[in-house]
DNA sequence: CAGAAAAGCTACTAACCAGTAACTTTATTT
DNA sequence: AAATAAAGTTACTGGTTAGTAGCTTTTCTG
């Protein structure tokens, strides 16, 4: 017990600020975007100097880089995690779900994809791209399961879709609903949901 | 003639110079954005000095808004253009359409609003804001006439729609589709307005 | 052609920021 | 308690960029 619980003790402290710094980012992240964010920024923010930020990640980029790849284990969880039971498209909707209401929590958007050179940055993080493929490849399944069973349109190319879906998770829409309607959060994401899935025309179900 | 003559040959070159800056600085900030576009990559590109770029503008701020200006006014003139006979929906589709080509063709997304600070930036720009407001408040006429008549879906508020709307004139799913699918821009185009407005369902066009 | 005025340019500044060197404090080991 | 190692800190460097001062060239006027 004696050299272990010492040494575990003190990985847990690292580890713990380890992930308060990585909130910290996730959060400005959110906020301000990768350009502004500044490395005194986070460590402003966790109440550490930057010299000790530097101690846990390398630089700026990995900093980031692990920030989303946390994001994108939990969005791999979460898909996991979805119970056998559900359709395709019942799938897709849970886990936007997760991702919108992860980003009204004052979390970051899930694709950073605005700015071509952040995406270039982290498209040469093996360890984040690896991850991407993965999620990517799960949800193309679905997709394409859900093409084939009719409950999605079979028409559009599955690429479309699922661009059009990880689009979702960062709609700026969202952001304006926020600041501008009266909506309360849950509702701004059910509004959402339908929008993507249904589009803006009549469901159908009140004409039936 | 001769001080008129001379007046406007020379105001004719300024104002050609200033939308050749203008047009600079539209590319480079669909490219790059706000906060890595620099002074001097506008000068360069033009092919002036810096000092002669703020005889033209101001500061970086005034020269963005300048750029967003006149984007949402062909914007405000596209609708205005637009033929009596169509329905709010087809005005709707056909802005929007509008919008993705001249993405496409190089130019900037419509809104630069993924980011909070460039948003509180224009905020504070009057001319730009007079400008959104009038767009806004034709585009919302369009948006709920449309939900009247019953060709857009009146159980969703009006400002879901319309901020929706907005963002998929920004939607970065453009851009992937530009760069990983082999799909040409008019597919692209044709791709996103369905997404919009039908959402990934299943048209029913195909069904009866 | 002389002289004025406008437009443009080179070369700077001030501020900011990622990343680091070298010193200080705190914790650990014996 | 002394020696050592680890973690943290202050104060810097080097590079970048918005914006400008002051000189040079071009253009216009009489």
């Amino acid at each position: 017990m004696s050299i272990f619980s010492k040494i575990s003790f003190k990985d847990q402290a690292f580890k713990l600020r380890e992930s308060a710094v990585l909130d910290a980012t996730t959060k400005i992240l959110g906020d301000k975007g990768f350009d502004l964010m500044t490395m005194d920024d986070v460590a402003n923010a966790v109440g550490i100097s930057k010299p000790s930020l530097y101690k846990h990640f390398k630089s700026k980029e990995d900093l980031v880089g692990e920030a989303l790849i946390r994001l994108i284990d939990g969005a791999i969880e979460f898909v996991a995690a979805l119970e056998q039971g559900q359709s395709p498209v019942q799938k897709l909707s849970a886990l936007l779900e997760w991702a919108l209401r992860v980003r009204l929590e004052g979390g970051m958007p899930f694709l950073p994809s605005t700015n071509a050179s952040v995406r270039s940055m982290l498209m040469r993080n093996m360890r984040y791209v690896t991850r991407i493929l993965k999620l990517n490849g799960q949800l193309e399944k679905l997709v394409q399961a859900a093409q084939k069973s009719g409950e999605l349109d079979s028409s559009l190319p599955s690429d479309v879709i699922l661009f059009s879906y990880y689009s979702r998770t960062c709609d700026p829409a969202v952001d304006y609903l926020q600041q501008f309607s009266k909506m309360k959060n849950d509702d701004v994401v059910q509004a959402m949901l339908q929008v993507a899935f249904q589009g803006f025309r009549p469901t159908g179900k009140n004409t039936r």
